[in-house]
DNA sequence: CATTTTATGTGATCATTGTCAACATTTGGG
DNA sequence: CCCAAATGTTGACAATGATCACATAAAATG
């Protein structure tokens, strides 16, 4: 990545990269053509060579930040182990597993999660990859599969459990959780939340009103 | 309102109408100084004797955005007629009112609902009046006094019921509802859902899975 | 290898935006 | 009546995204 040869090189990734970093810092508002152009080592108007214009790069760095949070989704499903006395109890764990990594990605990176989801319905060139809606709903399947979600409650059940956490995820991004309540119980009792919702059983770790 | 006349009269107020008119058509985007100052018949600089700057006249139209959210979950509470024959169905159907009140507030307005919600947890000169907060609040008191919602869920009852519902608004406002789910359904589901995980009865007009 | 074509980056410039300072006008209280 | 405070205007500034003509490197073509 040499900075003073006339050709950069590979410049749309560093620009996708820097506004990355910037959104991280500062959100949407932190998008800026000419910081993003300056951070690249790189004039502004050399930005239109790879998008055509503003929007699209910001549009290509929200769609990363969304690929991001499904990777943490994806990266605490793998990492719950199953339990050979309890088929179904894995499953459990890994919707718990992806609806806390959702919301705590969120309270981890508030900046990049607003960044994540400004677009106002725009329509994407192409989809995410990976999606956090489809790791939501390849959990809820493992659930039907292994007798733990009722197949009648399959067709609601992504509705009930996307809503509630990303709705907590935006009310803690947005400081809007009112005292005296604290993130963790917040995160806990959406979580918990849902599984009822769901009449999907707690697991054994699970410490709640009843 | 003469319009030729050098001192405007009633400015600020202009201003806030003007932002809500705006913010209505294109959210947060469209709060721009110039413009505001123009639909008020007055120079741009005008407005510096009334807000400190255009992020604090953005702020008051943004709180005014979220009162009008919270009278509209006002206006069909009262709305809700009591059943002399069954003291706690009324307070169900009050909670299931604001909700979709709240809902269905973001589905008709996602511009105005976006610009409600827009601001990054900045401290609020002073608190909203009325607040969809206290609204929710004073519903799920309600069920508390008619044993329709057992106390030992009052407390986190309010987290559940707000994450879900403004999750629901958000995914619809931003067009993010997956095919080939429909609003309706969507909306439907949420506020099942809700009740379901408060362990609230569902009234009897309620038509879902069991 | 030489030359031409394409891809990529620069510099100057523009319209727009929020902001500010200096000045103008109105209003209202002694 | 007069002065001071409140309110509005004009003109300017810096920063932003955008666009143009031009420069340079890379790649394709003979």
């Amino acid at each position: 990545m040499p900075t003073d040869r006339y050709h950069h090189g590979n410049l749309r990734s560093t620009l996708l990269e820097a506004g990355l970093s910037a959104a991280r810092l500062g959100g949407p508002a932190a998008l800026q053509l000419r910081d993003l152009a300056t951070a690249s080592g790189v004039s502004p108007s050399a930005v239109y060579r790879h998008f055509p214009d503003m929007a699209h790069l910001s549009a290509e760095v929200s769609r990363s930040a969304r690929e991001s949070l499904a990777k943490a989704m994806l990266s605490v499903a793998k990492a719950v182990v199953e339990d050979p006395k309890d088929a179904g109890i894995g499953a459990i764990r890994r919707l718990d597993a992806i609806g806390r990594a959702y919301i705590e990605f969120a309270e981890r990176e508030p900046q990049l999660f607003d960044t994540a989801f400004m677009t106002a319905g725009a329509a994407p060139s192409c989809a995410d990859d990976p999606s956090a809606w489809d790791v939501l709903i390849g959990a809820l399947d493992d659930l039907v599969a292994t007798g733990e979600l009722h197949p009648s409650r399959r067709h609601d059940a992504p509705l009930i459990a996307w809503s509630a956490v990303h709705g907590m995820s935006g009310v803690l991004v947005r400081g809007m959780l009112p005292p005296p309540y604290l993130p963790e119980e917040a995160i806990n009792a959406t979580i918990a939340g849902v599984r009822e919702a769901l009449q999907v059983r707690h697991p054994p770790e699970f410490v709640g009103t009843r």
